[in-house]
DNA sequence: TCAAAACACTTGCAAATTGCAAGTGAAAAT
DNA sequence: ATTTTCACTTGCAATTTGCAAGTGTTTTGA
């Protein structure tokens, strides 16, 4: 059981204890926007994470509640991890971080995803909530 | 002059090669809800950052754009740092980070500025921004 | 049925980053 | 003139990262 130091009682410094790290963070975007949900699609990633890093952020991220490992279905060698409900809560920041990059970083985005999150936010965000919440059932 | 090297196309990997830090979005934090702008001020936080790694960030920072150094008005030997616009834009995601933080982990916050920010976050994002850039014009 | 492949990690280690304490140098106050 | 304030810098031990290779179960396929 991993356990992290609360540097503070603020609740942005509270919050970054655990998202404020860039790995953690990339795997919660593949889980929400890649629908991805094993060891080996978060390898897989563009980003190249270490193995040693991926394993310990799962861990992490178990530990704090933020998503759950489960044996797959189909296959017994494998395991899944879904977004918990504090992990679907994590959605609109992660919204922020791709209207924040795309506005102001040199980066590559679908025209129409960037619209979608621009002109219509709060129901993009219920949208995206919504669909990792049906991935954590499927 | 930092450079950051880019990770990938994707805005949110780029977003976080440079927001994806706890330090640095405790630096946006002070100057957006705190309203601090010198080195002085950065070092009282509650969470105690070392004096290598502050001077650090508010190089990155400023080397990012997203603030800017200059002589205070009232004394040489002192700096000021203000938000650019690119710096005014990271309040959603800063107020992003205290609603989830606020609603998952054990912190302390003014239930005023809470319901404040849950019932009216689009004004209160407004808000804030403004407060920002009138700031960095103080 | 048995060897090979897939899958999810673990380990070892060099290199980079952090955190702490102390030091530096210029301007302000006394 | 001397002390204090302010904004850093430096040195160094300890932690964390990133890379490559290895381990131990399933599962697939001949």
């Amino acid at each position: 059981m991993k356990v992290l130091k609360q540097r503070s009682t603020c609740p942005i410094s509270t919050a970054l204890d655990v998202l404020g790290d860039k790995w953690v963070l990339l795997i919660l975007r593949d889980m929400v926007f890649a629908g991805k949900s094993t060891y080996g699609q978060f390898l897989q990633s563009a980003e190249k994470m270490a193995t040693n890093i991926l394993a310990d952020r799962l861990a992490v991220l178990e530990s704090q509640g933020i998503l759950n490992k489960a044996v797959a279905a189909d296959k017994k060698s494998k395991f899944t991890y879904r977004l918990t409900e504090k992990g679907v809560d994590t959605v609109p920041l992660i919204i922020e971080l791709v209207l924040w990059g795309a506005k102001h970083c040199p980066t590559i985005i679908d025209p129409r995803l960037l619209a979608e999150l621009q002109d219509e936010k709060a129901a993009a965000v219920e949208k995206y909530k919504q669909l990792a919440r049906d991935m954590a059932r499927a």
